[in-house]
DNA sequence: AAAGATTGAAGCCTCAATCTTC
DNA sequence: GAAGATTGAGGCTTCAATCTTT
């Protein structure tokens, strides 16, 4: 993937002006932007991550049994704190268990449900992984919460519960 | 996908700097509002232009194939344009060729290159798509212009040429 | 009927390897 | 050897369909 040197997403928007669609230059100028930085962050991250054997989505999971009490989550709730598609819990979780750092637990009172359990070993893997993912973030840089209030915008305008 | 009635994000932050996590949760909280962002405007993107039978990527090909003079583009050119890897171009080219919107040329000059080329099809799928995607761009509110301004630091940060 | 979870299919992305041509 | 493009593999996501339990 070659790196031009100009910027492409500034030069679309220069094209899209030209011929004559200004309407909707800005808002397509946006929407590539955030695309990109999606991909850089994603990319970043999935480097970081990969000593770790982790994914984003995967680290994600960790971080959030390591928020509870006795580390345990039902699947549902994961796909619902992470805003994931159930089928990509599954899948996740599934790498998880195969790891060694998650196994599952049939819910006591609901035999439907699935409960996602924190082993020792995925316990051991979070602190070192955020201290790594750390040194993404904190060279981001800039007014990181007036970015988050500007998206949020975006995210209110789209039903999210901001 | 089941929405909760708080926000997740949100939640998350308070977790992390709960659990004394402070100096990583504006960072942590930033890149969850973007990959959260993302999503839904992928969702919506994709929502629309599932009628014309076009993805986003494949969308974004053929107006930057209408944008040139003769409707033609090398292979490796519109990787460039677009930021992503050349096999993907190969794979969007190719369904765009099996729909009858573009085809394929060899390079005059170049036995190695391919050229794409916009056919009548596609050329009259792209006004139309366009301003459908007008709907959602224009509903995105908000100063468009100072949030690019704030994603391309991290853009710039990343080695984007900005 | 509705909810929780899983499976299989399909799309998009990347990477590594390969082939042809410069 | 380097550049342009393609292929195959693997990861992640979603959707639709399915199965079990409530």
């Amino acid at each position: 993937m070659v790196v031009p040197a100009f910027d492409p997403i500034a030069e679309a928007r220069r094209q899209w002006d030209l011929h004559g669609w200004t309407d909707s230059s800005a808002g397509m100028a946006a929407v590539t932007t955030i695309v990109r930085v999606h991909q850089l962050l994603m990319s970043r991250i999935d480097e970081v991550l990969e000593p770790f054997g982790l994914s984003f989505a995967r680290y994600e999971i960790l971080t959030l049994l390591s928020f509870t009490r006795n580390g345990r989550l039902p699947m549902g709730k994961l796909g619902q704190r992470l805003q994931v598609h159930p089928a990509s819990v599954t899948s996740a979780v599934k790498r998880l268990e195969a790891g060694g750092l998650v196994h599952r637990l049939p819910h006591p009172d609901d035999t439907r449900s699935t409960i996602a359990a924190l082993l020792p070993a995925g316990r051991r893997l979070v602190g070192p992984a955020t201290d790594r993912l750390n040194l993404v973030f904190s060279s981001l840089g800039g007014d990181l919460d007036n970015l988050v209030e500007r998206l949020n915008r975006i995210r209110a305008q789209a039903g999210d519960p901001v």
